[in-house]
This record gives C-alpha cells, sequence and structure tokens, in this order.
DNA sequence: CAACGGACCTGCCTGC
DNA sequence: TGCAGGCAGGTCCGTT
C-alpha cells in the first residue's frame, strides 16, 4: 500500500502523539513479519523515551537514546494510535503503550511489513545504508540521474523504483511521474536526454509533493493514522485508467506489465 | 556488475 | 454458492 507519500503522512499523523513520550510497554501479538520481530525488541524499547519521529525512505524510525526502532509498512501495513481500551484488530500484530495512556498500533494483514530494532545510528543498518537519496531532498537532479543511468538498457520504470537508484518511488507514482515526462515506461534508462532526465526529476518531486499535500493516495484500504482516506487518489492522471482518454491528447491509456508491475501509459504522449 | 524471477502473505474480485 | 485464478501500494535474495 504505502509509497513516500503514504508514509510521510502517517509519520506526520503519529508523530505528535508519540515524540517526547515514554513507552511504558511492548506487546508482540504476532511476530511473523517479513522478518520475525526480534525477541529482544520488547524488553529494549519499553522505558525509552521517544525523541523523534523520522522517515528514511519508506521506513519510519522511532529514535531513542537507548536505540531505533525500525517499522516499515510493506504493502498493507498501517499504524494507528488509539485508547487501548479499543479492541484489537485481527492483523494488529504489535503494539507500544505510551505513558500518555494511548498506544500505536502495527496493522498489516499481509505481514510484509518490519519491526525491527538497531543500536547503531540507523543510517548504518544493512537495510538502510545502500539505499539512495531522498527525490525531495538534496543530491536528486538531472546530472545525478543521468549518470547513474548512464549505459543502463534497462526500462526506465523499474530503473526508478529501484531504491538504490531514488528512494521511495512506488508503482503508483513511477506511472504518474512517467506520464508527466513524457517519457515511456520501457524506454531505456540510459538514453534519455539530459533535458528530458531532468523533467522527469521535477516530475518525480512534483507528484510526491502534490500526493502528501493531499494526506497521500487511497486504493484500497490505505487510512491515515487518524482513519481519514488521502485524496490524491482523484488526481491520479494514469493509474488505474487503463482504457480511458488520455487527460492530455485522448488517446487511449494503456495497461501493460513492465518489470512485472501493472504500467499505464500514454502511448501517444509518452516516448 | 546488471537484470530478472521467485518468494514472502492475505484479501478481494472475477469468471466459470 | 463454491472454487480457482489473478491481482494488489514492497523489496530482498538467488540465479542467470
Amino acid at each position: 500500500m504505502p509509497e513516500l507519500p503514504e508514509v510521510e503522512t502517517t509519520r506526520r499523523g503519529i508523530a505528535p502523539s508519540l515524540e517526547g513520550r515514554r513507552v511504558e510497554a511492548v506487546r508482540v501479538f504476532d511476530p511473523r513479519l517479513r522478518w520475525p520481530v526480534p525477541a529482544e525488541l520488547a524488553g529494549a524499547l519499553a522505558g525509552q523515551r521517544i525523541e523523534a519521529v523520522r522517515r528514511r525512505a519508506k521506513y519510519l524510525l522511532l529514535e531513542t537514546a537507548g536505540g531505533t526502532l525500525i517499522l516499515h509498512l510493506g504493502m498493507s501495513g498501517s499504524l494507528r494510535v488509539s485508547d487501548p481500551e479499543t479492541p484489537r484488530r485481527r492483523h494488529d500484530h504489535l503494539e507500544i503503550r505510551l505513558d500518555s495512556g494511548r498506544c500505536l498500533r502495527l496493522h498489516d494483514p499481509r505481514r510484509f511489513g518490519a519491526a525491527l530494532w538497531t543500536r547503531e545510528p540507523p543510517a548504518e543498518h544493512p537495510l538502510l545504508a545502500p539505499l539512495g537519496p531522498e527525490p525531495l531532498g538534496e543530491g536528486f537532479d538531472g546530472a545525478y540521474l543521468r549518470r547513474v543511468g548512464r549505459g543502463r538498457r534497462q526500462a526506465i520504470k523499474p530503473f526508478i523504483m529501484n531504491n538504490r537508484i531514488v528512494v521511495g518511488v512506488g508503482n503508483i507514482y513511477a506511472n504518474e511521474a512517467l506520464f508527466r515526462a513524457g517519457i515511456h515506461p520501457r524506454r531505456a534508462a540510459g538514453r534519455i536526454s539530459a533535458r528530458r532526465m531532468e523533467a522527469l526529476v521535477e516530475a518525480i518531486r512534483a507528484v510526491l509533493a502534490a500526493a502528501i499535500e493531499q494526506g497521500g493516495t487511497t486504493l484500497r484500504d490505505f487510512l491515515r493514522e487518524d482513519g481519514q482516506p488521502g485524496y490524491f487518489r482523484q488526481r491520479l492522471e494514469v493509474y488505474e485508467r487503463g482504457g480511458e482518454p488520455c487527460p492530455r491528447c485522448t488517446a487511449t491509456i494503456r495497461q501493460a506489465l513492465i518489470g512485472q508491475r501493472s504500467s499505464y501509459y500514454c502511448p501517444r504522449c509518452q516516448r
């Protein structure tokens, strides 16, 4: 479910309830996530004060003086701040009780998500260390993308979805950014001019920023931590619109599998 | 190395 | 109605 805008929306939603609070207890109802939830997590996190809730790529980082809880929402994960008295839902796998009397619950039907603990600086964790630049940060520009794409024959769409190249661009926003930039999703990454690569970078930034502003995209089940949906879905121009007219030129939008993922594009506008 | 397919899971929808 | 099959927002890992 969540791409960068949904994770960032979640971060902004939960941070005010977490920052500055002390963890009173941690309960793991089902440790079978993508990797087993470490047995030491509950003991290590209990008693710690949450100093900051940060995001790196699609990872959420709950930082304390004793270590960092690394959370990933996978395809179907979500976080809710709730009253501990509220009955647990099916697929609520982890609960963190706070000294405010509230609790944070991780809900994840498909269990592709993760909850890990590290005492090292999180940037050095093996999962985070190899990640490419943040798309909305410094260090991500046309010159960079052109340089790392040089000589690559891989299609541009899976290329920008590779988190060693740039993080946070999932299937929805890859489709949308390529449409905005007028680039065909199958075009080889190494065969895009500097000018068009710059346009692609700007399109990625613009679509992610706009989606964050709208609270993310709710397709099926993504809900913000307050239970509200994100409103970016109505702004999607090609995603899940196969067979509809292109909003720019009225040609019929195509759907095809590229790199195993559903891809949507206008065969006339995108070259 | 780059590129690709498989794997991990549940839920939901479609079509027979 | 039941059941098989396909698909879903991610990404690691093993193989070519």
